[in-house]
RNA sequence: GGGCCCAUAGCUCAGUGGGAGAGUGCCUCCUUUGCAAGGAGGAUGCCCUGGGUUCGAAUCCCAGUGGGUCCA
C-alpha cells in the first residue's frame, strides 16, 4: 500500500507549499496548508465544527449549492451534462440503481470502447444507496437519495494513440486537486482548514489513488483516480488483498455530496434541516409535533453530539443515545421521546425523494427488480407515517419533492403512489386478520407462536415480525422474534446449486473471418442476393455456411431468423437457422453448397414480411400503449414471430379491456396513416441527449453508432427489419393480455395476415357457439346467461326432486327388502341411482329408524350404508365388507359410509350377503 | 429471474379422501320502535379451470388462470 505513497506527491502540493503529515489518532497521512495542524481533521479523529458555523460566506438552499458548482465548473472548461436515470438497470445489467456518477459511464466509457458525452464534463447526479436505509434520519447526516455532483475527465496514455475513443490527457491529479481548492475559496471557505487524507481507493475490478477533501470535520468530496486494474501479475498490491497495475486509460472519477455542501453552508444541527427545511416543517406541523425553547435547544444539542460521533449504523445510535443523555443531563427515555419523533420525520422526506426520484424516472412499483425496490421504500415511508402520526397522503408528500426536483410526469408518480398505497393497505388488512387468528389460536393453547409461523408470516404474507408481535399482545398471545430473523428467512431462498452455468463456447474458428456485410439493413425489402461461399463448419448436425454479405437475418433482438435458400448452379441447400457471431453471420444449413463458390441466395419472403410486419407492429404498440397509459409505460422484454408476437410493458396496473381496445385504435390508427418507417445510424450519445433513455426499449446496443428506426414519432434504438411504410402492416390486433409479473403486462397481438386470421379464430368461436345455442352472434351473451341460470337452477330443483323421491321410497318403498338384525331392522336395497340419491335415500330411511343398504350399478357398483342413532352397527365397516365383495373400498363416519368397486356384476350377490355382513359387525 | 403462500356463500374465512359449513351481510316475520339492537325462519355455492390418482376429490398429484409475498 505505501507502494502508492509517491502518486499523492503533487506539484500542486508542493507549490502551495502543504506538508504530508500521518494522523496521530488513526494514522492516515494527509496533506495541509497548516504545519501546525496535528490530526486528519475527520471524525472521530475530530469534532464538527460547522454546526451553528457555517465553513462559506452564504447560506446556499439545495438548488443554488447545485448551480454554483455546476456553473463554476462549466466557467472552468467542463461541459455541463444532464444527469442519468436514477434507474441504472436502463443501460448496465450489472446493478439496479445509480449509486455514483461514475456510474453513468460504465462500463463502455470508462473501458474506452465509447468516448464520454463530453470531455472533461461536470454533472449533479441522483443516486439512491438503499444500503443506508436504516441509517437515515438517526445519524443526522445519512440520505438514501443524495446528488452527487462531479467533474469527470478521461484521459489515456499519449503512446497508445487513438487506441481508445478518447485520446491524450485532458488533466489529471494536480488540477483536480486544484479546482476543489479553488472551488471552496471561491465559496470563502477557509482553505488552511482544509485537509486532503490519503485513501487509495478499490472497487469493481479497479483501483486508484484517491483523496478525501475535509473541512471543519465533514468530508465534502472524494477525488478518485482511476489508474490501475486488476492484474495477477500487478506491482502494487492494495487493501483488498487483490495485485494490480496501471491502465493505458486514467480517468478523474470526483464526487461532491450536494447535500453537505449545502449542509455546510448552513451549519443547521443535522443535513435534512439544511435540505428540504420545508418539507420537514410541513412534516412537523402535520405530525403536531412542536417542542418548547427549552427542548429545541435539547434536541440542537443533542444533534450536535451525535453529530461528533463517527456513527456509521443504528445499532451505534442506541448505544450512544445513553451517552448523549447522560452529557445532557436527561433520561435516556426522555431524550428517546423528544428525538424519535424527529427521526422519523426526516426519513419520511428523505424517503419521499427517493421515490421522486425512482417514480419520476419511470420505475414501477413490481415485485421485481427496481420495481421491488420502490415498493420497498414506499412501504416503509408509509409505515413511518403512520408511526409518527403524518396522516397527509402520501402522494401529497411525494409529489412535494418531485416539484422541487422538477419533474414533469406528477400526476402519473401521485398515481402509482395511491395505487401502492392500496395495495399496501390491503396487504396489511389481510395480515392482520391472518395474524389475529393465529394469535388467538396460540394463546388458546398458551403457547408462543413459533418462528415457523413468524417466518411463513414474513416470507409469504410480507408481515413485519414487529406488526405480529403488536397484534398478537392485544390477543394475548407471545411471540418470540429470534435475532437472526432475517438470515432465517434468507436460509429459505437457499436453494443448492446446480452446477455451473454452461461454459460459454468462444468460438474461435470465426476470429479470422471478416465480418459479413449486412445486406438487409441496405434494402430491408429485397429478399434475394449473390454471395461467395467464404466458409463452411461442419456441426452435429448440418453446416455453418459465412458468405461475404448476406440478406438472411440473424436472430436478433427478439426477432427470430430468417429461412430460405443458398443456391449454385448444382446443388440448392436449405437454410434453417442463421445466428451471429461477431459480427460473422452463420447460415445453418442442411446441406454444403462448397467452399468458394457463388451462391444464390433466396429468403423466405412469406415469412420475412410478417416477421417485419410484427417487428414495426412492435413499436407501435409499445408507442400506442405510452400515449395511453403513460410515459412510465417501458418494455421489459419482446418476442416477434409469424403467427403473433407478444411484449412485456413495465405498467403498474391492470390493463382492462377498454384501455386495450384504445391501444388498439392508437395503433391501427398509425397504421391507417400510412407514415414511412426510416431507419438513421446517428453518434450515440446525440441520440441520447434527443430522444432520451426511452430509446432503449429492447436493451442497449454497443458501438459509437447507434442504429435508430423511426415510426411515426415513435423513435427506438433497434437492430431488425422494418417495412417501409406503416400501411403494410395491414391490421394489428391484440389477441390477449396477461400479468406476467407484479407491474409487468403482457400483450400478445398480430398484424397483417396473422391479425386477419386472430380475429377470424374468434368470429369463428363465437358463430360456433352461436350455432350451438341456435341464435344469432349478438344473442350469443344473453343466452349463454340464460342458460346458464337454468342450468343451475334445474340442478337445485333436480336435488329437490331426489330429496322427495328419496322420502318417498323411504315412507312406502312396496318393493325393498327388509330384514331384521338384532334388535333393529335393515332395508337393503339396489336403486341404480347416481351417489347423490342414493344418500338421500338412505338418509331418509335411517330417519324413520330403519338401517340403509343401497347399492348402485350406474357407475361402476356403489354402496351407502345409513344407521340411525343409537343402534350399534359401524356403517364404515359394512361398507368396507360390501366393497370388498366388488373389488373396491369404502368408508366413513360411523352412521353413514359409502363406498364401492368396478365389479358391477357383483353387486347383486352382495347386497344379498349384506343381511349376514350387518349381523356380522353387530356381534363384533 | 427464482422461492413460498392463496383461490369454497355478496364479504371474511373454517373445512387433511366419504353427507358443503361458520360469522357477517341479504330476504320474510316477530319484539321494540328515536336509533342501536334482540328473537324466529329463509335463500344463498360449476368449492377458479382442465387433466390425473381413487370405488369415491372442495380435499391428494400435474398443468393452466388469477391474486399475494419474499429474495437477487
Amino acid at each position: 500500500m505505501s507502494e502508492l505513497a509517491d502518486e499523492y506527491r503533487l506539484e500542486y502540493f508542493e507549490e502551495e507549499g502543504f506538508v504530508r503529515k500521518e494522523c496521530p489518532e488513526c494514522g492516515n497521512h494527509f496533506w495541509t496548508r497548516d504545519e501546525d495542524r496535528v490530526t486528519c481533521g475527520e471524525p472521530p479523529c475530530e469534532e464538527y465544527d460547522f454546526i451553528d458555523n457555517p465553513g462559506f460566506d452564504e447560506e446556499y438552499s439545495l438548488e443554488e449549492m447545485r448551480e454554483v458548482f455546476l456553473s463554476f465548473f462549466e466557467d472552468h472548461d467542463h461541459e455541463r451534462i444532464e444527469p442519468y436515470p436514477v434507474a441504472a438497470n436502463r443501460w448496465r445489467d450489472d446493478v439496479l440503481l445509480t449509486q455514483a456518477s461514475i456510474y453513468d459511464f460504465q462500463p463502455l466509457v470508462t473501458s474506452g470502447e465509447t468516448p464520454p458525452p463530453a470531455n472533461p464534463l461536470t454533472v449533479s447526479q441522483p443516486c439512491i444507496r438503499m444500503q443506508d436505509i436504516d441509517n437515515v434520519g438517526k445519524t443526522g447526516r445519512h440520505t438514501m437519495a443524495f446528488e452527487m455532483m462531479a467533474h469527470h475527465a478521461f484521459n489515456a496514455q499519449e503512446e497508445v494513440g487513438d487506441a481508445y475513443a478518447y485520446e491524450g490527457e485532458v488533466y489529471w491529479k494536480s488540477r483536480t486537486v486544484e479546482l476543489c481548492d479553488e472551488l471552496l475559496e471561491s465559496l470563502g471557505a477557509d482553505i488552511t482548514d482544509v485537509t486532503y487524507i490519503e485513501d487509495p481507493w478499490v472497487g469493481g475490478g479497479n483501483a486508484g489513488p484517491a483523496i478525501e477533501v475535509i473541512y471543519r470535520g465533514l468530508e465534502l468530496a472524494t477525488l478518485v483516480f482511476m489508474c490501475m486494474e486488476q492484474d495477477p501479475d500487478g506491482e502494487y498490491e492494495l487493501k483488498d488483498g487483490n495485485t494490480y497495475s496501471f491502465m493505458d486509460t486514467y480517468i478523474v472519477d470526483t464526487g461532491y455530496g450536494l447535500e453537505r455542501w449545502t449542509w455546510m453552508s448552513q451549519g443547521t444541527p443535522t443535513v435534512y434541516e439544511a435540505i428540504y427545511p420545508e418539507m420537514i416543517a410541513f412534516l412537523r406541523d402535520n405530525a403536531g409535533i412542536s417542542h418548547t425553547d427549552e427542548e429545541s435547544e435539547l434536541v440542537g444539542r443533542a444533534a450536535r453530539l451525535s453529530g461528533n460521533l463517527d456513527i456509521d449504523d443504528v445499532d451505534d445510535v442506541e448505544a450512544a443515545r445513553g451517552d448523549i443523555a447522560d452529557q445532557l443531563g436527561v433520561s435516556v427515555d426522555e431524550l428517546r421521546d423528544l428525538v424519535e419523533p424527529l427521526e422519523d420525520v426526516y426519513a419520511i422526506a428523505d424517503h419521499c425523494r427517493t421515490l421522486a426520484y425512482m417514480l419520476g424516472d419511470g420505475i414501477v412499483p413490481s415485485n421485481v427488480g427496481t420495481g421491488y425496490l420502490a415498493r420497498m421504500v414506499l412501504r416503509r415511508t408509509k409505515r413511518l407515517c403512520d408511526n409518527v402520526g403524518v396522516d397527509a397522503p402520501l402522494d401529497e408528500l411525494v409529489d412535494m419533492q418531485a416539484e422541487r426536483l422538477g419533474y414533469e410526469n406528477r400526476d402519473t408518480i401521485r398515481d402509482i403512489v395511491r395505487t401502492e398505497v392500496e395495495k399496501y393497505r390491503e396487504t396489511l388488512e389481510r395480515g392482520g386478520r391472518r395474524v389475529e387468528q393465529l394469535a388467538e389460536e396460540y394463546a388458546k393453547r398458551d403457547e408462543p407462536i413459533p418462528t415457523d409461523e413468524l417466518i411463513e408470516l414474513y416470507d409469504s404474507h410480507g408481515i413485519q415480525p414487529d406488526m405480529v408481535e403488536e397484534i398478537a399482545a392485544e390477543a394475548g398471545a407471545d411471540v418470540a422474534v429470534p435475532d437472526d430473523f432475517y438470515s432465517l428467512v434468507a436460509q429459505r431462498h437457499d436453494t443448492p446449486d446446480t452446477g455451473e452455468e454452461t461454459a460459454d463456447e468462444a468460438d474461435e474458428r470465426f476470429e479470422d473471418l471478416p465480418k459479413t456485410e449486412k445486406l438487409y439493413y441496405d434494402d430491408q425489402q429485397r429478399t434475394q442476393f449473390e454471395a461467395v461461399v467464404l466458409d463452411v463448419f461442419e456441426r452435429e448436425e448440418g453446416y455453418d455456411v459465412v458468405l461475404d454479405q448476406t440478406m438472411f437475418y440473424p436472430e436478433g433482438g427478439g426477432q427470430p431468423a430468417d429461412t430460405g435458400t443458398l443456391s449454385t448452379d448444382d446443388i440448392s441447400v436449405e437454410v434453417r437457422d442463421v445466428q451471429i457471431e461477431d459480427g460473422v453471420v452463420l447460415h445453418r444449413t442442411d446441406e454444403d453448397p462448397g467452399k468458394g463458390d457463388f451462391v444464390n441466395g433466396r429468403v423466405d419472403t412469406a415469412r420475412r414480411r410478417q416477421l417485419m410486419r410484427h417487428h414495426t407492429a412492435t413499436h407501435i404498440v409499445i408507442h400506442a400503449a405510452r400515449e395511453v397509459l403513460g410515459d412510465h409505460v417501458r418494455q421489459a422484454g419482446a418476442q416477434k414471430g409469424v403467427d403473433s408476437s407478444r411484449i412485456d410493458l413495465r405498467h403498474y396496473d391492470r390493463i382492462d379491456r377498454e384501455t386495450i381496445k384504445t391501444i388498439e385504435r392508437v395503433a391501427n390508427e398509425i397504421v391507417m396513416e400510412n407514415t414511412s418507417v426510416t431507419q438513421e445510424w446517428p453518434d450515440r450519445h446525440e441520440a441520447e441527449a434527443e430522444h432520451g433513455f426511452g430509446l432503449y426499449q429492447g436493451g442497449i446496443p454497443p458501438g459509437e453508432q447507434i442504429r435508430l428506426i423511426h415510426v411515426a414519432e415513435d423513435v427506438q434504438a433497434c437492430g431488425g427489419t422494418h417495412v417501409a411504410r406503416t400501411g403494410d402492416i395491414g391490421a394489428i390486433k391484440v389477441l390477449n393480455t396477461e400479468r406476467v409479473q407484479d407491474g409487468v403486462e403482457r400483450i400478445t397481438f398480430a398484424a397483417g395476415e396473422a391479425a386477419l386470421e386472430g380475429t377470424q379464430e374468434n368470429e369463428d368461436a363465437l358463430y360456433e357457439a352461436a350455432e350451438i345455442l341456435d341464435v344469432s352472434p349478438e344473442d350469443v351473451p344473453a343466452t349463454a346467461e340464460r342458460f346458464f341460470e337454468e342450468w343451475k337452477d334445474r340442478g337445485k330443483r333436480i336435488e329437490e326432486l331426489k330429496e322427495q323421491l328419496a322420502a318417498a321410497r323411504a315412507g312406502g318403498g312396496g318393493d325393498a327388502e327388509e330384514v331384521d338384525v338384532g334388535d333393529a331392522s335393515a332395508v337393503v336395497d339396489r336403486i341404480d341411482a347416481d351417489m347423490d340419491e342414493l344418500r338421500a335415500t338412505a338418509n331418509a330411511i335411517s330417519e324413520e329408524g330403519t338401517i340403509a343398504v343401497l347399492g348402485s350399478g350406474a357407475s361402476g357398483a356403489q354402496f351407502v350404508v345409513s344407521v340411525p342413532d343409537g343402534i350399534g352397527v359401524n356403517a364404515g365397516e359394512v361398507v368396507g365388507e360390501l366393497a370388498a365383495k366388488v373389488g373396491g373400498g369404502g368408508g366413513g363416519p360411523p352412521d353413514f359410509a359409502q363406498g364401492g368397486g368396478p365389479d358391477v356384476d357383483a353387486l347383486d350377490d352382495a347386497l344379498e350377503d349384506a343381511p349376514d355382513v350387518l349381523r356380522q359387525v353387530q356381534d363384533a
